[in-house]
DNA sequence: TTGGAGTCAATATC
DNA sequence: GATATTGACTCCAA
């Protein structure tokens, strides 16, 4: 905080992250000197309420407004994230304010989450309302025509609070408002000294090394909501806590998750190309709602009745688009295109199957390059998850040639979780077995489209052989030897 | 109890 | 030094 005390943030009550992060009054304080109603809105879309003024935006508009955040990021109209966050991405490069500045006297949060949520905005039809609250304050903060001047100003304030402690002109006791401050009492350096209270309670953190992660990434695709004793076997082969593996899958999922939401993003700065998500390398085309909607009701997409292509794809496809999120046409538009696309060529796997009955050893190697394009994890739930209670795995580390030293033996349950239908209608500017083929669409598209457009083949041919396999084994009721 | 969402904060990278 | 990454954590809902 470049305050020592701040003006409080606008809804007390409700959840800081840290007592380090609090924001000042951001937009609302700004009301008090610059009454200028309509900068002070949330933008609101032309589309939204019709364009007036909400209750919330009204009361913004009130220096002695009750509203909490919380109440204004409920009445809040849809907002567009993406255009947000590439505003004060603009704003901030532009008049060089880092985010960590902002982040904590604006959002209320730390560097970490102001990078994170600037680069891989979520759309803000999938934000809870917590989620949404950063994105109401930056809106406000665009709003207030000020907002530079003042944080420019918090800038010179913390580095003058920053001279002060550095040089001793203030108790350290005093404040304890930067993170800096915290950040050298619970260096490493300290800590290990004993010169630091924190050294008591922090634990060092944990760096997973690069095989270790690549084993976890493996273990995901073939389990990516694992057992307990999955878990534990993984922890123990790896050398890691149960909890280590168990906040990894948790991590993994939802970050994997959220680059999902970021496919087929319009081509702002944030352009999905351009910032994918490391650990994954690549990014899944499909999202968590369809992962959940694809097995949901009567079960799984792996239904052991048999579906005719002709009536499995049409309703694939209407239930996409139905449960899809309203608005964002374009985006949205693509994701399903992509979605429906992925689905129904894993609905084609058994066909493939059999052609490809021997194919396992070629199959491996896909998979197996997942620092380059891991299957999308979250339309791998929905493959999975018939499978998922099935699968045993077992892991012995001296016979997998691979460093991690991973194997894992797979033992699905028999056939009632299996196999889908046959042959589907292929999708557009796909070919009929393309599902084992890493670069199966003609470069049509502009290059960046293309290599967007063959990553996605790639992953999507990861998926198929997954499944391919795991239809094997289901199908024959073998063990299949699954090296890491 | 489990998993998702959101976040912190240490660390890596630019 | 600023930004990105990522392991860990809290909270909440099912």
């Amino acid at each position: 905080m470049a305050q020592s005390s701040p003006s409080p943030p606008p809804s007390p009550a409700e959840s800081h992250p840290s007592p380090l992060v609090e924001p000042v009054s951001l937009a609302l304080e700004s009301s008090k000197e610059n009454q200028q109603p309509e900068s002070l809105g949330l933008g609101l879309p032309p589309h939204s309420e019709g364009g007036k003024s909400t209750p919330s935006l009204m009361a913004l508009h009130q220096p002695t407004t009750p509203l909490g955040i919380q109440e204004l990021v409920a009445m809040s109209p849809e907002l567009d994230t993406y255009a947000i966050t590439k505003k004060v991405k603009e704003v901030l490069t532009d008049n060089n304010l880092g985010q960590r500045l902002f982040g904590e006297s604006i959002l209320g949060l730390t560097q970490g989450s102001v990078s994170d949520l600037l680069s891989r905005p979520k759309p803000w039809h999938k934000l809870s309302l917590k989620g949404r609250e950063p994105f109401v304050r930056m809106q406000l903060w665009l709003n207030d025509p000020h907002n530079v001047d003042k944080l420019r100003d918090m800038k010179k304030m913390e580095k003058k609070a920053y001279l002060k402690r550095r040089y001793g002109l203030l108790s350290t006791g005093s404040d304890s408002d930067s993170p800096s401050t915290r950040s050298e009492c619970v260096s490493p350096a300290l800590a290990s000294l004993d010169m630091c209270p924190y050294s008591q309670v922090k634990k060092p953190r944990v760096v997973l090394g690069a095989e270790e992660k690549e084993a976890l990434r493996k273990a995901y695709l073939l389990e990516p909501y694992p057992s307990q004793n999955t878990i534990e076997m993984l922890a123990s082969q790896l050398n890691l806590k149960t909890n280590t593996v168990i906040n990894w899958f948790h991590n993994y999922r939802s970050r994997m998750r959220r680059e999902v939401l970021m496919e087929g993003l319009p081509d702002n700065d944030t352009d999905a190309e351009h910032h994918s998500y490391s650990p994954s390398v690549t990014r899944s085309p499909q999202s968590d709602g369809e992962e959940r909607r694809l097995q949901q009701p009567s079960g799984h997409i792996h239904s052991s009745r048999p579906l005719s292509a002709n009536a499995a794809l049409p309703h694939v496809k209407q239930e996409a688009i139905d449960r899809e999120d309203e608005g964002e046409e374009g985006r949205e538009g693509y994701m399903r295109q992509s979605r429906v696309q992925c689905f129904s060529m894993a609905v084609q796997f058994p066909q493939l199957k059999s052609e490809h009955e021997d194919s396992i050893a070629g199959c491996r190697e896909p998979l197996l390059d997942s620092g380059k394009s891991p299957v999308d994890p979250v339309s791998f739930k929905a493959s999975s998850e018939p499978c998922r209670s099935s699968l045993e795995v077992s892991l012995n580390s001296p016979s997998a040639a691979s460093s991690p030293g991973l194997m894992m033996s797979v033992s699905p349950v028999p056939s009632s979780s299996a196999p889908i239908s046959p042959s589907l209608p292929n999708p557009p500017s796909t070919s009929t077995n393309h599902s084992l083929d890493p670069n199966p669409l003609p470069p049509f598209q502009s290059p960046k489209l293309n290599r967007s457009t063959q990553r996605r083949n790639e992953k999507m041919a990861n998926l198929n052989n997954i499944i391919h396999r795991l239809e094997r084994a289901a199908n024959r009721e073998e063990t299949l030897e699954w090296e890491f």
